[in-house]
DNA sequence: ACCGTTGCTGCAATCGTTTGCCCTGAGCCT
DNA sequence: AGGCTCAGGGCAAACGATTGCAGCAACGGT
């Protein structure tokens, strides 16, 4: 027996004005065109008929739909869920609530989840998933939509977004390395058509100029994503140059757990045969053994501010598009170490270790 | 300059007929009431403009807004991204979004968040979080709201529901336990108000009965909730009652993953001095140091189920409410041994081992 | 005493779709 | 030929809220 929902004629009624009378006493801006008395009264049947309004019928009329559609990669990815909740929880301080998509990396996919969210008449866009040039954006921004980045910028800044120093943090993974006295160290990059893969690399490279080092070919690798499979696959290859290094520097956490497989593979230790550090300090990253060195930053945070910043256009600010950039702070533990005195593992592998 | 959107009298308009006869002609279930002549040039006309209907003036007329609550305690729990990838998928492909709500496990937030949900007239509800009994859960039912449970069940089986078969999957691990030679086995249950903390306690009895073992209240402790800080304080109160046991069976991965860091403070090391299980295989458990025995279903399934349920009451299937229990598999790996030939880590102690 | 102002409230249109109902014309049967 | 059914499609009323506009009192100023 569904009971039948109250709606504002009911509180009208029962308060005995007229609906729209009782519509402009509900609603805080509106309230000061009605008597304090009848505002009173019509709160009070509100309240006593438990008048919930019907977000619905108000989307329709007010073309605001109080949804906000969220993109990311995959939620899977243990970096995504706390920034999920960081979004969630501000957004719902103002009342709108987030609609998840997940795109797998796969443009086809984005674009229905995209398509889905605008037949929903969500007000504003959160993207993670932006790669340097995205139709999809070009295409929000024409229709009108807010639009704010996440964790990625735009090319040119032309959007709000947040995220970390790339840059900056790489260059303190790698005056980390070197302070241990590690000189050969290679990179495994991440996708360089994405805002973090890039700023990474280039962090990389301006943090071994700066300790006037060299980034040989054969130290350097390019993963087609941020995935564990790829980290390991990217790693193999590096060994498989036969070239010394004692440490590696992993585009993220996801990347560098990749490494670890392939150590474990070369049986090599880590650190005491290699150093590794990631970036992103993902949960549970600090559980592996050994724990990860890596940068951290509050992921939380990365989604309550791109809530604010998101917000802050919904209620009209206008302005230049502001880039927030969160300071990545060194987090070591036990995945770096100074590189062994030992012979390099690449003479101890010539002599029948290591294995196949 | 946001474009007008195309609405349905626009594609009426071009197609030369009138809206009502367009609506029909979209529709697949009402296509037939208009002759193919008409409804292809409809389709063309909408084609052409590129016509989405507008998901919320829909509802407002149909009363159904194609959106389903998902209410689950927290999405940072590793065990909760698949399943709700599960869900959405599966939701996805009938035209359904959901709608993610955290409660962190407090009462006052779930009202808040149900209520945010309701107001937005969603069609059905997917529930993680009940408890035994659940005054949601009667108020749902009231609203004709229908509603379906997920991981954990309803007291009295009277809910569609999908959870795994969690008292034989704890039935499992004891065995394994017991085949190893362990006979000294202590149990670290989660919160007895939730079915799966009941099941899987029942099921360690079970176990422990069928092989004529005792279980005595001091290898016994109950966790106030799935996290690591419970397990960690369960554990080593067991630790603390002095009496040797050789294995722990935890509630869940969670529990077992404190129990990682009661065994670490302790100065024990696992498997050779204690053996740890868990349940639910969570992502990334296998990563750990040492990679955790546990038993292992499938998350993603438990979300496309529980969609599939669902999709099945909204679409007017009544009858008795199904409840589904997926098999779970029991992941052998390196947290069990054989318990150890060693003098029992008990007598180290006493001889200055083992720290503070 | 009259007029303008101000403060409150009601009226009705509107948002974009869906759907019950009615109308029209064609086809068919007797 | 008349009356029947029946398919096809238009009309208009919803769904439940918001909001521009207008009415209407009370009030104050000259």
């Amino acid at each position: 027996m569904p009971e039948p929902a109250v709606k504002l004629r009911d509180v009208a009624r029962l308060a005995g004005v007229h609906p729209a009378t009782a519509s402009r006493a509900l609603n805080p801006d509106t309230r000061l065109l009605v008597s304090e008395d009848t505002a009173n009264r019509v709160l009070a049947a509100a309240a006593e008929l438990g008048y919930q309004p019907n977000a619905v019928a108000r989307s329709l009329r007010t073309r605001r739909s109080h949804t906000i559609g969220v993109l990311i990669p995959d939620l899977n990815n243990p970096l995504f869920p706390p920034i999920v909740r960081g979004l969630e929880d501000r957004l719902e301080a103002d009342g709108y609530v987030a609609l998840i998509g997940n795109t797998d990396g796969d443009d086809a996919r984005e674009r229905r989840v995209f398509e889905q969210m605008r037949a929903r008449h969500v007000d504003g866009y959160v993207l993670a998933t932006a790669h340097l040039r995205n139709p999809l954006l070009t295409e929000a921004i024409r229709a009108g939509v807010p639009v704010v980045l996440m964790n990625r910028i735009a090319e040119d800044n032309s959007l709000p977004s947040v995220t970390v120093d790339n840059e900056r943090g790489v260059r303190m993974a790698v005056s980390h390395l070197t302070s241990l006295g590690h000189r050969d160290i290679a990179c495994i990059a991440g996708p360089q058509d994405v805002s973090t893969g890039l700023a990474r690399y280039r962090g990389f490279r301006a943090g071994m100029a700066a300790a006037g080092l060299e980034v040989p070919a054969h130290r350097l690798a390019f993963a087609s994503a941020f995935s564990i499979e790829e980290g390991y696959r990217c790693l193999r290859q590096i060994l498989a140059a036969g070239r010394p290094c004692t440490a590696v520097a992993a585009g993220n956490d996801m990347l560098a757990v990749g490494c670890y497989l392939a150590l474990d593979e070369a049986g090599l230790s880590c650190p005491d045969e290699m150093s590794v550090v990631g970036f992103n300090d993902m949960p549970f990253i600090n559980m592996l053994r050994p724990p990860l060195t890596t940068l951290a930053f509050s992921h939380y945070q990365v989604g309550t501010q791109a809530a604010r910043l998101l917000l802050e256009r919904l209620s009209g600010g206008a302005g230049p598009a502001k880039v927030l950039y969160l300071t990545p702070e060194l987090i070591v533990r036990g995945s770096t170490a100074p590189p062994a005195r030992l012979p390099s593992y690449f003479e101890l592998k010539k002599s029948g270790r290591g294995g196949p």
